[in-house]
DNA sequence: GCAGACATGGAAGAAACTTCCGTATTCTGA
DNA sequence: TCAGAATACGGAAGTTTCTTCCATGTCTGC
């Protein structure tokens, strides 16, 4: 973590958060900054790794992506080459939004966007369960998506 | 969903989508149409909600939140009511990224992001089994995270 | 108190945005 | 098939914004 954040750097990353097309000019005004200082402390966020990336976020129901899918999944053993075989093989998965290594009941959660159940039962059948080192997985479909993605609050 | 999208709407969406800050120019060049119709279509994507809004994505890690947890809550009656008064509690803590209602062994399904262990273990006791109606909350702690909110595959 | 490093805002040339308008293409119904 | 309407397109131009340079101001450690 290189440099710290003043109170405008954190309030700028807030209003980036909400809304990433914001113009610097705009920026500026409500930070309450010159455009120039405005600008040159919004390529210091890139520059230093605050802000990842900017993204539009594009409406899943609109793109047939519409179904959400949970999906835990334990492994047939615990070994570091495992776990490494069956990362490897997930990152190439484009329909899996995350995948984290859990402590717990299962070693990997799934986060998966689908077009519908159909498609999910095809994709499960044919390249989940077929995944390196896959002993079994456990499917929570999503009824009702309360909050997703929620911005991050700091 | 209104109108329909051409090639160059999809080509569009994926370049935004990977890169929010894409200026109006860059965009028509990269898909080969005028600055002025770029512009048009960029604004009918938003209008239509093909784009739902721009983020600065935040590194997590930067901002003291650094720490993700899946949480699995199970209420004590599955009635409607039940479910709302709980969905309308969780709407008002930040810290929950996701909370979805599933299918299968628990009612919800929450993703969590905290500073650090303590952090949660504070969270998780004073307001996560403290929400109405829970009985029970399975934690899965996150070793690592192998693929984060993962850019929509359309 | 001083020197160095750093941050700030004004200014200006360059670039981009946004809108208007005339033309071209597509769609629809007869 | 054709005429009329609706839609989409790109060029142009005024306005806004971006981006950089530079002089001034502020903070820190010696």
């Amino acid at each position: 973590m290189s440099a710290r954040l003043d109170r405008i750097d954190l309030k700028m990353l807030r209003l980036l958060q909400n809304n990433g097309r914001l113009s610097n000019a705009e920026l500026a005004e409500t930070v309450a900054i010159s455009p120039a200082t405005c600008h040159r402390r919004t390529q210091r966020l890139f520059e230093d790794g605050f802000i990842a990336a900017v993204r539009a976020m594009v409406a899943p129901k609109k793109v047939a992506k519409g179904t959400l899918v949970m999906v835990g999944v334990v492994l047939d053993r615990s070994t570091p080459e495992s776990f490494a075989i069956f990362e490897q093989a997930i990152a190439k998965l484009k329909f899996v939004l995350d995948c984290h290594l859990v402590a717990g009941d299962f070693d990997y959660f799934l986060k998966i966007r689908v077009g519908d159940m159909e498609d999910f039962n095809r994709i499960h059948g044919e390249q989940l369960i077929a995944l390196p080192g896959v002993r079994q997985t456990r499917t929570f479909f999503v009824m009702k998506e309360v909050v997703d993605n929620a911005p991050l609050e700091f």
